[in-house]
DNA sequence: GGTATTATTGAGATTGAATCTCAATAAAGA
DNA sequence: TCTTTATTGAGATTCAATCTCAATAATACC
């Protein structure tokens, strides 16, 4: 089942109503596979000329975690960054305290652990977060600790900041 | 090696200055083994009648991390929250999607995972952060996902509303 | 199809965590 | 003790996230 399917559906089942806005958000979301943020998506959809506010999508951001479809990954840059979930092979993140890079890694291990757990401590799990916090090979010989904690930083200017005003 | 000298160490070899209000904050993130948040720590601190500034506590816990004494843990209502590693054995988390609560699991195999990664990718790893989500033995039976995604809580009244104002 | 009900939308206002500014202060070395 | 300069506190600022509210439109019912 597509994800808008399935969208739609959980949105019918909750006696929510489907609009036009909603299905433009999740349809631009899983039109990449990426993480994305607000600000981001929001860009994206101005981009192809697609007019939803941010207030629609950070509403409809909750209703799409609840439903499975996408999850909360980590808080960067002074916000929330979110990925897909369905139709995506479960991975986790090393970030480096360096570059902030952030690469995916598979780990089949996880999941069983995950399990593991589920059933010792009596938990409904329903997903996980595994994050490596260090030094990418490019950061690491040198100046290991000279970026770690580093404060938050604003939100680099990427060509729109003319559409960047909110809608 | 005290958690306190640690941290003088750590910033003397930095070649930055040690000064009262950085040993009150340190003296006082370690008195208390629990996760702590910046407004929360300033309240433990006025109560006390220690009077740091906020700007100063968001100033110091980059360096706490830097120095390895503590970690971001979970962005959770709003705000960044943090916990002690120094002095600590390693822990995961479980955050029910229903009430909220966050439950403490020891869990060896991550460290063991870990590692395994480290080596497999050649990351320099420091630390990791792996969280389980979904219901706890409480919230799990009934309305398993009516939580799930909720809004940001802004924080509870603790009954100091008159410290709550920065300094 | 037409109509009533009410969830949803967008725009702008608001909140609050985190950061920045800057003058006054004080840590550390000489 | 004196000098240099990092640090502090107070208030201003930024911006992600939320809230408000009137206008709109999705759905159910006829």
């Amino acid at each position: 089942m597509s994800e808008v399917k399935r969208f739609r559906e959980f949105i019918r089942e909750k006696g929510l109503r489907y609009t036009p806005e909603r299905e433009l958000i999740i349809t631009e979301i899983f039109s990449v596979h990426d993480h994305f943020d607000v600000d981001e998506l929001y860009l994206r959809l101005r981009r192809k000329n697609k007019r939803v506010s941010k207030a629609s999508i950070y509403r409809t951001v909750p209703l799409l975690i609840e439903s499975g479809l996408i999850k909360e990954v980590y808080f960067e840059d002074g916000h929330l960054h979110y990925e897909h979930i369905y139709g995506h092979k479960q991975h986790c993140h090393f970030r480096c305290m360096g570059c902030g890079k952030i690469v995916e890694f598979p780990d089949d291990e996880i999941l069983k652990l995950q399990n593991e757990i589920s059933e010792r401590y009596g938990f409904d799990v329903r997903s996980h977060r595994f994050e490596l916090l260090g030094y990418c090979p490019v950061c690491a010989p040198r100046d290991k600790a000279s970026r770690a904690g580093r404060p938050v930083q604003r939100k680099h200017n990427n060509g729109l900041e003319d559409l960047a005003k909110s809608g």
